[in-house]
DNA sequence: TCCTTTTTGTAGTGATCGATACATAACGCA
DNA sequence: TGCGTTATGTATCGATCACTACAAAAAGGA
């Protein structure tokens, strides 16, 4: 059954996508409405038809971002037989998604709105939630790992996993930077050439 | 001899002072005029008078910056008498410098300006440069401890480089959502766990 | 004392910010 | 065919943005 009143003459889903772009590229403050209605090919009216406002639509892409791009960076998290695999490969697919030619450099959650008000509910204190998430789960991993006698019980895994996760907060300044996926490749082994001295007892 | 109009009612340095902190604090785009003019305690005109316009006061502020927060940063990068001292200091600084009580946490260089244009003179393009100054002369200083002896010729000087530039970039990020020093002090150490095996033959 | 020079505070400039009022258009339903 | 409902395009809203015109004030030099 379709809606009673007129029907929206837009993707919602892909113009979600496009407005996601735009806070990529250019952060929650610098992307004004008419780079976020120009992007996504409506109007002002349709836009907060849609999502709202400028904030709730700023939730609406980072949670894309998460499900979409996020999904696939921690993906081996879990699955891997290793937590030591599946942090190398953690940082491996930060290093695609962040050189990836079809998208803006870096990470979204990372660069999205670094300042501005931190009350709740704001985009700043948003994207601090998901990076602190972040570390949760790396940690989270690292857990399983002790547990299951990949480490030793007297590993800091809340020191690992803060080490990896600014590793991985860093390389999206790098890929800002301009570079390339070999260069992040290469600081992600660089990262992993620790992971001994980290985890011997 | 002092100069001929009206005297400056202000202490100039003082105010750059002041201006540097608004901006370190909420970054370039964020911070306002408004809150520039209330921190350094003069009024518009005045402001302009002595520094020309924002972005003028910003490349100023980055240049105190510059000189006075990093410079204590970089400075035992050169004066150590190994590479692995320097390099570690480098990082205990940062961690230091990130979690100054009495300062903006994470560094200005790589907060101040992620977004916005990027053509030259930009405040954008003008924290890049810093960066990727900052990338050099850690590479410059790994090139000196191949010289010396202290590192293989076989070492990728520019990975090593580049893998604590980004460990540096991180601990920002990681700084302003509220880790303590001792935290980064940690991060610091894992990351010259790495020393060993990324400057072994 | 008068003139020039520079700074100061007040009060604005046009432009752009995020967000809307309003009339019209396009649908389901009776 | 009308009625209620929702979406659309135009044309704004007040607030804030970076920035400045202007006249009074405070200095040196004559």
């Amino acid at each position: 059954m379709s809606p009673k009143g007129r029907p929206r003459a837009f993707d919602r889903d892909a113009a979600l996508e496009r407005a996601m772009r735009v806070f990529w590229q250019k952060g929650y403050d610098t992307a004004s409405m008419a780079d976020l209605t120009q992007a996504m090919h409506i109007n002002a009216p349709s836009l907060y038809a849609a999502f709202g406002s400028k904030a709730e639509l700023f939730r609406e892409a980072v949670e894309l971002y998460t499900n979409k791009i996020g999904q696939r960076i921690k993906h081996s998290l879990p699955t891997a037989t290793t937590a030591k695999e599946g942090v190398a490969d953690f940082l491996m697919q930060t290093a695609i998604s962040h050189t990836d030619p079809g998208q803006p450099h870096g990470c979204m959650v990372v660069m999205g709105a670094l300042h501005g008000d931190e009350g709740p509910g704001t985009p700043s204190s948003l994207l601090k939630e998901r990076r602190l998430d972040n570390v949760t789960q790396l940690r989270q991993r690292l857990a399983r790992a002790v547990r299951e006698g990949e480490l030793s019980e007297t590993v800091d895994i809340q020191q690992v996993a803060e080490f990896y996760a600014t590793v991985q907060h860093g390389m999206s300044i790098t890929a800002r930077d301009g570079a390339t996926l070999e260069q992040l490749k290469k600081t992600a082994d660089a990262a992993m050439a620790a992971w001994g001295g980290l985890t011997s007892p």
